[in-house]
DNA sequence: CTAAAAACTTAGCACTGACAGG
DNA sequence: CCTGTCAGTGCTAAGTTTTTAG
């Protein structure tokens, strides 16, 4: 029964697309609409049968070869576990795998003779099965190990030569180790040349301090008062601390916005003692005045103290870190990336967040749960407390975790970027963009041919599929209204986000997207499309109401559902990954040009690197100083200008005084001043680039898509085809978490 | 299953300390 | 020396995807 109707409501052609039934369910909640799409997925899915599955044999096929492969090729490394085990109970940090061993072998490999004919030589499939092929999350066969390995060591004298000179001063003339007692390991772990774990096991072995808990809280002097109604008020520790947290933030904007000011003194009531309640009854009557210049004043004092005060802050701060900031995980010290609870305070959402201003409590050790292992030292709870609960699940990558007040969702301690759990999932991303790069043909032609289906959810679903892996839209799942601010994403699109242009500034079919996306980040462009795509686009809004959902027969699941058909592991977001990574390596290609120097090559990467935020849209606002700074910036040009025309004066000079002279002394100085102009001149160039440079990247930050999107190995590549020290493009910390890739690709890397 | 919860990735911004320039 | 600037980092919110429970 209501099979047959839905179905007629399914047809595109004929007819009013929606039916009276539709538009009322349009108005109703959401709820009801996603049952509706979720019985008519599960009818067709028995409708369309198993078409699709043929494309998988071949998958399943490789996974075999890889397990035999790993079969045959993995005692050694359960020897080696059984013994990590041991030694891991013993506690000792610094035990090192014995890996070399098994590197000693010589490859046949001949490293260089490939640099040319990068794309059919069997070679490459070589260096190409090196890596990891992801979805066989077992084993890289052991042969690459020793390839890698033996590049790696070859290539390190190069690649370093920078960082040598610098750790020298480090390292060598710094005997004393500023009280840092690194006791790491010298030789850092490649966990990537190591076998991963199967089946969802994320550790065998867990162990750590637990986390650091937000500093108690110092009440005020009592000569810092607050006045309610232009009379001072005592108030409960309790009410005067969240009190605090307003203080602190009165100069800022939002402490003016309605919904921040009801949403915060609601919280606020609920600490106050009845007394307090009676009489503190609305926020307009209440001066924080005072406990604001405190804080401020206390802000001035921190900046004022003297370099010992200082010093002696860094060094708890490092011992803190040193005491809490690892763990052990499967015999290797790890770092931690938060480590430190969130202090309460008042929650600060972004964009027109509807609980901006509600109170962030305080978190308690009754309120964490822990999860180690059980063989390793549970952490203690501070004296006189105890853990909501201690728990052993190695299925997950936490080690602490608690349920926040403000949305009620989990938050969790986890392990640093630089960790193996986290860069195994990285390159695995990666991994499996490089997958769909291989079949994204098909996937775009089934999408087109899909356009045309006689059915509205497959013609939304495939135009949805188009926007996102043109436009690298984000999926869009839906959100409970009222609990968060309005944004969308692709799914989620509603019919006011974009408008229909057959004809504008001399392009058809101009779609124009403009609505607000994570973070309240706005997405305004102004596209070209298919007709086909305009034409359903038409069809989509037929009948719509601003508000209605664009795609109202898709939601992300239904759409992920069927990308995880097209390909095993893909999923909206890994088009994102692909067409940022793909991008980018194009761009270089594009960019890069021989006879550059480095300056400019890095401003070429730099440009590639923006063609990729600007593709995934991520902005940032305009640094506060940006126009100053920018100013500066032509100043120092000028100046560098002028300068260089003297130093060209000069060097005519030379050379004609030289000619008359002809003695080495003159010769000499002509020698040196043409090094001078050359120097000034490189100099001139790099501030020009560096003008260049910032002024393209006013308003793009660079940032997320270098740390998220792009598959760090093109950077790598492209670093060590042009003799780029990688230090220009990577700092520490992206170095670190990047090291699996640093250390792996070559030059001729192919994403 | 399907909704909700959990887990994990991605995101921009505020703060800070090192360092360049006066 | 002091001051301003800016890159680096910490923070935590806000997404997506996966897993679990009902």
């Amino acid at each position: 029964m209501s099979g047959d109707h839905s179905h007629s409501e399914d047809q595109v052609d004929g007819g009013p697309r929606f039916s009276d039934s539709q538009k009322h369910k349009d108005k109703f909640k959401k709820e009801h609409k996603h049952k509706d799409h979720k019985k008519e997925k599960e009818r067709e899915k028995s409708k369309h049968g198993n078409s699709d599955h043929k494309d998988f044999s071949d998958k399943k096929h490789k996974d075999k070869e890889k397990m035999k492969h790993k079969d045959g090729s993995t005692d050694k490394y359960k020897d080696k576990y059984k013994e990590k085990r041991k030694e891991e109970k013993i506690k000792s940090f610094d035990c090192k795998v014995k890996l070399e061993k098994e590197n000693g072998f010589d490859s046949p490999l001949h490293l260089k003779s490939e640099p040319e004919n990068i794309f059919h030589s069997p070679k490459n499939d070589k260096s190409l099965k090196r890596e990891r092929d992801d979805d066989d999350y077992e084993i890289k066969p052991k042969k690459i190990k020793t390839e890698n390995d033996k590049k790696a060591k070859k290539r390190k004298p190069q690649v370093e030569d920078i960082k040598t000179v610098k750790t020298k001063n480090k390292k060598g003339e710094m005997p004393d180790g500023k009280k840092k007692a690194k006791k790491e390991p010298e030789e850092k772990w490649k966990w990537w040349e190591e076998e991963r774990y199967t089946d969802g096991v994320k550790w065998k072995f867990l162990e750590h301090k637990g986390p650091v808990f937000a500093p108690p809280y110092e009440p005020l002097p009592s000569n810092v008062r607050f006045y309610y109604d232009g009379k001072p008020m005592v108030l409960s520790a309790d009410a005067e601390e969240v009190a605090t947290f307003f203080a602190k933030m009165l100069d800022h904007e939002y402490t003016t916005k309605d919904v921040f000011r009801k949403n915060f003194f609601k919280d606020w009531r609920k600490e106050m003692t009845p007394e307090e309640k009676a009489k503190i009854t609305d926020l307009k009557k209440c001066d924080f005045s005072e406990m604001h210049q405190y804080f401020k004043a206390q802000t001035e004092a921190r900046k004022a103290m003297t370099k010992e005060e200082k010093l002696k802050i860094k060094e708890e701060n490092e011992r803190i870190l040193q005491q809490f900031g690892f763990c052990i995980m499967d015999n290797h010290k790890e770092r931690i990336a938060n480590f430190r609870i969130e202090p309460p305070g008042l929650f600060r959402g972004r964009g027109d967040h509807p609980k901006m201003g509600m109170l962030k409590r305080r978190i308690r050790p009754e309120d964490i749960i822990i999860n180690c292992s059980k063989d390793s030292k549970y952490p203690e709870p501070p004296p006189g407390t105890r853990w909501k609960e201690v728990r052993h699940d190695n299925k997950v990558t936490w080690l602490v975790s608690w349920t926040e007040n403000i949305q009620g969702s989990i938050k969790y301690i986890m392990l640093n970027p630089s960790s193996r759990i986290k860069g195994e999932k990285d390159w695995q991303k990666y991994e499996t963009a490089r997958r769909l790069k291989k079949c994204v043909d098909r996937i775009r032609n089934q999408y087109r041919e899909d356009w045309k289906s006689k059915e509205m959810r497959i013609r939304q679903r495939a135009v949805a599929l188009y926007f996102i892996d043109k436009l690298a839209l984000r999926a869009g799942n839906e959100k409970e209204e009222g609990e968060t601010a309005d944004t969308v994403g692709c799914c989620s699109l509603r019919v006011e986000h974009i408008k229909l242009y057959p004809e504008i500034d001399g392009q058809e079919y101009v779609v124009e997207f403009d609505f607000l996306g994570k973070d309240s980040i706005r997405y305004y462009n102004k596209v070209p499309v298919e007709k086909r795509v305009f034409k359903n686009l038409q069809l989509f809004m037929e009948n719509k109401e601003p508000d209605d959902d664009l795609f109202d027969r898709l939601n992300t699941s239904i759409l992920n559902k069927h990308l995880q058909e097209l390909m095993d592991g893909l999923t909206a977001k890994v088009f994102r990954t692909y067409n940022a990574s793909i991008t980018l390596q194009a761009q270089l290609k594009e960019l890069t040009s021989e006879e550059e120097n480095i300056p400019a090559k890095i401003l070429s990467y730099n440009r590639a690197n923006r063609a990729v935020a600007i593709l995934c849209n991520h902005q940032r606002a305009p640094p506060k100083t940006f126009e100053k700074s920018m100013q500066n910036l032509q100043t120092k040009i000028d100046a560098k200008k002028e300068q260089l025309s003297a130093a060209k004066r000069e060097l005519k000079g030379a050379k004609a005084d030289a000619k008359v002279r002809k003695d080495e002394k003159s010769k000499k100085a002509v020698e040196s001043k043409k090094k001078a102009v050359q120097r000034i001149e490189d100099q001139l160039m790099k501030l020009e680039v560096q003008a260049t440079d910032r002024e393209e990247n006013k308003q793009i930050a660079l940032g997320t898509s270098k740390l998220n999107y792009l598959d760090p190995r093109i950077s790598v590549a492209w670093c060590k085809k042009w003799g780029i020290p990688i230090e220009k493009i990577y700092n520490k910390t992206q170095r670190e978490k990047f090291a699996w890739a640093i250390d792996m690709a070559e030059k001729d890397y192919e994403f």
